[in-house]
RNA sequence: GCCAGUAUAGCUCAGUUGGUAGAGCAGCUGAUUUGUAAUCAGCAGGUCGUCGGUUCGAGUCCGACUGCUGGCUCCA
């Protein structure tokens, strides 16, 4: 028995061998390997593929399928390989990447015969169902300077049963889609009349963020941070001393022009930015104070909206959008408390993530890119000590070389969305340059001025984005601490709305979220509605419980609690509330 | 920004080869007073994303724009 990746990459090379078929000659291979799902191929033509082409190709596939020919290994020279390969300017490119002495091999399947290491199953018949899923563009090498390919993407499996449980799995997992799920639970919305990537929360979305944000606090001032409030638009001066202008103002919301003085000879005009950042305000607050080494380090946090004028085709609900707020903080501290201070900001970190049941959560160090300020020594140091924090916590972590901000390396750490791809969230950033780009100063204890160390770190990342990725954790069934309606009483005649009534006053005593569905409904119908909106606690009153002061207490995930006197179950809710 | 799709009522979707819109759910009103996932009836609700073109006539065909979806690139 085959891997399913290695089926998967033979089925890449049976689509491409229906490709060529179709479309004939003038079709340039690139590569076609598997993915987590499927598998994709590269290619370059005259013709424009689209989804009408889909069924054309498939039956070219099945047909090869059908005839189940082999897969035939062949070993060549290089020279061997360049004749083969006469022609195909992008397989040539990857063939000179292979270094020498490594042996070259192709691959035949029907007339295809393409570069590649394999391996591969036997024959095209264990392929038993494809199916092709999407066409996309594609960088060749994924740079945007290079010609964009056309990327057909597919599926395969060894049954057809295989093929369509995948699917189903796939059409499964999109109704955990925050999207889905925060129309349907009236969470939040995007509207086209405000500007797309701009969210708005509904009272059911704002209950669950002031959750997250009670928590966010609490949690921060145990941690020995401030709160701070700053600002949402500053003075372009600011922005190009802080260096975003000069690094990122392609993404920046438009300027706005500010005159004082209109219509007298003393106008003065400037321009204003929203801000993309935190920090520079930050900054400016340590600057309105003079600190020695005793006062560090400062843990300064704030929940701050920034607005980025993110690029058209990369918005994505909740996920990636122009106006969001980061749980941000920034730490001031000596050079010699900065280690620390990295490793305790991990810790914080995952602390807080797993809180809201993350465990399955990448973290990435990011090195030094090409655009970016500061002595590579520099660089070297503090991406050691970030490597440090992640080692003495004993985390895996991958390294995107090249993907640190410009002032510094970070670390980030990335949780897979409801059809698994990865978003970032929160992220630790080493900063050296801030300091000198604003003139921070310390008194050390030699009496002198000395240049403090700036972290930057959000835990959550933004809270649009946390909330997105959460609604997609929970499936939209959140646990009881965050459900924004936790309690919702059920009378099953009008004979106990007053009843109800006197429950739901003593809920709201204790700070439990509660409301009562009055409607002239069956019981049967208000426990499905309650069901749909995913109220954790269900409490069914009838004539019996109102005589006895009781309560008939249904849970969203089953487990029936039967009937409990009304306090008994008030107080246990209410301790479940709490944990 | 690039590639491919897509846009009909609050939501999910029908709408024949072009002849000026329909269902279910939700909503409202009334009846019903019900015991653990849908009580019945009635009413109301849409410049068919926007602009332009073809046509006697466009939801339907063509073009542009915008939003959205799936990718690529990017994400301080």
């Amino acid at each position: 028995m085959e891997s399913i990746e290695t089926l998967r990459h033979s089925a890449a090379h049976i689509m491409a061998a229906a490709v060529k078929r179709c479309f004939g000659e003038s079709v340039l291979f690139d590569i076609g390997p598997a993915t987590s799902d499927g598998f994709y191929y590269d290619f370059d033509m005259p013709h424009r593929l689209s989804t009408e082409d889909f069924p054309k190709i498939e039956a070219e596939m099945r047909k090869i399928i059908k005839a189940d020919l082999p897969f035939e290994r062949l070993e060549v020279t290089r020279a061997e390989a360049e004749k083969m390969l006469a022609g195909q300017r992008y397989k040539l490119e990857r063939l000179a990447d292979i270094p020498e002495g490594e042996k070259i091999t192709f691959f035949r399947c029907a007339d295809f015969v393409d570069l590649c290491r394999g391996p591969h199953v036997a024959s095209t018949g264990e392929v038993k169902a494809v199916k092709i899923t999407a066409v996309a563009g594609s960088y060749f090498r994924g740079k945007e300077t290079n010609p964009m390919l056309q990327r057909l993407y597919g599926m395969g499996a060894a049954t057809q049963e295989e093929l369509d449980a995948e699917l189903a799995r796939i059409e499964e997992s999109k109704k955990r889609d925050h999207r889905k799920l925060g129309r349907e639970l009236d969470l939040f919305s995007i509207h086209d009349d405000v500007g797309p990537g701009l969210a708005h929360w509904h009272p059911k979305g704002a209950r669950i963020r002031v959750a997250i944000e009670d928590f966010w606090r609490k949690e921060h001032f145990r941690a020995g941070y401030e709160m701070i409030f700053t600002p949402h638009v500053g003075r372009s001066k600011l922005w190009e001393t802080s260096g975003h202008l000069g690094f990122y103002k392609d993404s920046m919301f438009p300027s706005m022009t500010v005159t004082e003085n209109e219509n007298t000879s003393d106008a003065t005009s400037e321009q204003y930015f929203v801000k993309p950042m935190n920090c520079p305000f930050h900054i400016q607050i340590y600057k309105a104070h003079r600190y020695s080494y005793r006062d560090l380090p400062l843990r300064w946090a704030e929940l701050g909206t920034v607005y980025r004028f993110e690029k058209e085709g990369v918005r994505h609900g909740l996920l990636r959008v122009r106006g969001f707020t980061q749980d941000d903080a920034h730490i001031f501290c000596t050079p010699d408390q900065i280690e620390n201070e990295v490793r305790e900001a991990v810790q914080f970190a995952l602390r807080v993530l797993r809180k809201f049941g993350f465990t399955d959560i990448t973290a990435y160090l990011s090195t030094r890119p090409g655009k970016s300020v500061g002595a590579p020594e520099r660089w070297e140091q503090a991406t050691a000590s970030l490597e440090n924090a992640l080692k003495s916590e004993g985390l895996t972590y991958q390294v995107d070389e090249g993907g640190g901000a410009f002032y510094g390396p970070k670390i980030d750490f990335k949780i897979r969305d409801a059809l698994g791809r990865q978003w970032q969230l929160g992220t630790i950033q080493f900063d050296f340059n801030m300091s000198e780009r604003f003139d921070l100063t310390y008194v050390g204890e030699d009496g002198k001025e000395h240049r403090p160390y700036m972290v930057h770190r959000a835990l959550l990342g933004s809270l649009e984005r946390f909330f997105g990725i959460l609604i997609e954790h929970y499936a939209g069934a959140f646990p009881l601490w965050l459900a924004p309606e936790q309690v919702r009483i059920l009378p099953i005649t009008e004979h106990q709305h007053a009843y109800a009534k006197e429950l739901l006053a003593q809920l709201r005593a204790k700070d439990i979220r509660a409301t009562i569905d009055a409607d002239s409904e069956k019981i049967g119908a208000k426990i499905r509605r309650a069901q749909m909106e995913k109220i954790p606690v269900m409490l069914v009153v009838g004539a019996r419980e109102a005589e006895a002061g009781a309560v008939a207490v249904r849970r969203r995930e089953g487990g029936d609690q039967g009937v409990m006197s009304a306090p008994d179950a008030i107080e246990l809710i209410h301790k479940e509330t709490q944990a």
